[in-house]
DNA sequence: AATATGTGCAATTCAAAAGTTGCATATATA
DNA sequence: TATATATGCAACTTTTGAATTGCACATATT
């Protein structure tokens, strides 16, 4: 079973997981020490992470360091392009709104 | 039960809603006619989508038109950005090797 | 070689969410 | 006024996902 970005990042816990792993890689031991949570919990998380390629483990010896994969994510970004000119014509509007006022104050 | 946004996109159904209303305000029984789907079903998930915010109901008569609500969604791509560095430092990268290969097909 | 440490996998329990059915309410239309 | 249509709400069932417990395996350390 295939996991789906949308619902792994549905988790707040693998939501801080990915923002911790965007600024340096750790190991599953660490992660669950920072988070005050069983090692066994944290790991299924990393599970449904590193299945949808949002993380990918680095071995060194018997440790697994986890780094973050920016590439899997720029995927959501792209998905997200499709509502940005959404909130792009709803600013287009605030400009006039503000040019108007300005142009007011001038007159 | 305040919904949280990123739960409302998790569901691939949520996800399909947002991409039709995007692009026009629809009632919830032309939206079940769409996804071959129950009323009852859709009427859940645009519970969801509404109590997040993410879509907004607009009364005309016994219809109810729901429309897409770009300024939440914006809140996404304000979680995004902090990841944004992370696949740019990557892009930069390939930058310079681009650069390079340029520089050895002058030389 | 014996023991400790880091990790993953499987089974189980518990909670949440998706979907269905039935009903209530409000607004049209005949 | 009687009937059809559009919608939401509540109860229930089924499915899915989160967390725990116990175990197995590999790599260190003594």
């Amino acid at each position: 079973m295939k996991q789906d970005i949308f619902q792994a990042i549905a988790d707040p816990t693998r939501r801080a997981i990915l923002t911790l792993l965007a600024i340096q890689a750790l190991t599953p031991t660490i992660m669950a020490e920072r988070f005050d949570m069983s090692r066994q919990a944290v790991s299924k998380h990393i599970k449904v992470l590193q299945e949808c390629e949002l993380i990918k483990p680095k071995h060194a010896g018997r440790e697994i360091y986890y780094h973050f994969n920016p590439k899997k994510m720029k995927e959501f970004d792209n998905w997200l392009a499709q509502f940005r000119k959404n909130w792009e014509i709803q600013f287009n509007q605030l400009d006039k709104v503000l040019l108007t006022m300005k142009k007011s104050r001038l007159r």
